[in-house]
DNA sequence: GTCCTTGCAAAGCGTTTGCACAGAA
DNA sequence: TTCTGTGCAAACGCTTTGCAAGGAC
């Protein structure tokens, strides 16, 4: 059930403004895992005068309050993602695109983890996406 | 059954340098995922002239090599570990460091994976560690 | 008035690149 | 000689910080 933005802000009590609904939208809309410069760039159309600065301290907020995940990909950047579906995370090594799937169930022994007290879990499948497996299969 | 690192290099046709072997050593005797700093600091104190533009060429060729994985961690750095057993991984999310668990057995269904070829996998469960637990339940 | 949001400019920092020197083959 | 390993210095790029201006309340 997708909730409202309004709502989501009335409720962690943060104020809704224009710029954070916008960047909020944009990761609903575009569940690609955007990094900083994406949503920069995207968002500077409509809002003139947005600065990167501001897209930072935005999803600084939202990650704060459990909205966003960040993921860390193999290059130096940061990804993002509304944190709204659990889900695992396939990462093409030809094109390092990052797929979101279905999630992956996982099992361990309790017994060896004893002391820890697990909260999360991060799972990714590495390999080649379809897209890759065709050009590979072309060529 | 460790080999050494002499027939390693033989194997992969790469010359066993003294540097190459130190910084091999090093990842082998320290599974604490160092970053680079770490290992360039710990090793300049025998190998005087080391640099960290070595330390990061060197990973670079275990890494095309197999030899060696990188962590994306969520900081800004990427942390090294040997690639000899295959593991998962425990993050603590309040002292951030990385703990070596035994590996998690994954199950997802296939049919909803089709046309993508799984080579790999990165598990990282994350939670609160022993140690910070014990501080919790101090304070 | 105070508090919060925004954003420019600069700094910070891990990493990469260019290039040169020295030793090995 | 050529090739390889090493390392200084600079550049690079993402991210963070300092601080100030404008708006909400």
């Amino acid at each position: 059930m997708k909730q409202d933005f309004q709502e989501i802000c009335k409720k962690l009590n943060i104020s809704p403004s224009i710029t954070r609904k916008q960047i909020y939208n944009y990761l609903d809309g575009h569940r690609t895992h955007p990094t900083v410069d994406e949503i920069y760039h995207d968002l500077v159309v409509d809002l003139h005068t947005l600065s990167k600065t501001t897209v930072y301290n935005v999803l600084k907020l939202f990650i704060q309050h459990n909205l966003v995940n960040v993921i860390n990909t193999t290059e130096n950047e940061k990804r993002y993602e509304i944190n709204d579906m659990k889900h695992s995370h396939f990462l093409c090594k030809i094109c390092n695109k990052l797929y979101d799937i279905p999630q992956v169930t996982l099992s361990y022994d309790k017994n060896k983890l004893s002391g820890f007290s697990i909260e999360g879990e991060q799972v990714t499948l590495i390999g080649i996406c379809p897209d890759c497996m065709k050009q590979k299969n072309i060529n």
